[in-house]
DNA sequence: CTTAGATATTGATAGACGTCAATATACATC
DNA sequence: GATGTATATTGACGTCTATCAATATCTAAG
């Protein structure tokens, strides 16, 4: 059982993050919501992620389209798609074999705007 | 000597990163220039370091003041607001004894829309 | 139900990171 | 220059994380 995890990567998707920005003081609790939405944001091949999704036509692509392009394995991919979904960044939505994935953009737009 | 160290922090703050933000696929070492920018940023403390200057008056604060707030070791604090400056995030001006810093804002802004 | 392909999970490993105690350095004052 | 205070650096430690190979699970089609 992996509750544990479960648990600490769905608070993450859970919080209705910093409406303030930057503009007022931040409690521990909040700031570390605010930096795991940050963390998942914050690497390489998640971005690249990000990027190749929201070029696609659709602005959605299948997760088999997703691995060559980065130069990664499919299990590290997987991995990545994971923490982005768990951050509720993107959206997973299953076609047939194939698993399609969309940018949550009112998310980003969230995080975005928690710097301000 | 930490020359390595060095070049690879200021090679963060020399990123002119990203004017296209996540429309068009990220080649990796564009990603990763992103990504150590928004790392620098997605800490809990270096989070309420900025949140504290900003609510400061002046929107500067001295390092003096940002210690007990975080409930932090002084050399810790000093060691986020260092990550900070080298993403060029905050700037530093040094008064007498102190070392007062403030929010380059514009580089914050840089960062907020490179999600966009 | 077996096969085949797509995706997810597990386990292992190397490197990065946050933190502190101890120490060093910088600055003003005497 | 010696003292006191503020800040930075060093060294160590535990934890987290990105990655891969191997394996498991899921889904559609025979």
């Amino acid at each position: 059982m992996t509750v544990g995890v479960e648990l600490a990567l769905t608070d993450v998707s859970a919080a209705a993050c910093c409406p303030e920005g930057l503009t007022a003081p931040m409690d521990r609790q909040t700031a570390e919501q605010l930096a795991k939405l940050l963390k998942a944001v914050a690497d390489p091949a998640r971005l690249q992620l990000l990027a190749l999704i929201n070029s696609s036509p659709g602005k959605s692509a299948c997760a088999c389209d997703l691995t060559q392009p980065l130069g990664l394995s499919q299990p590290t991919v997987s991995h990545h798609l994971k923490v982005l979904k768990e951050a509720g960044i993107v959206d997973r939505e299953q076609r047939g074999t194939w698993a399609w994935f969309s940018i949550n953009q009112s998310r980003l737009q969230q995080i975005a705007q928690a710097l301000a």
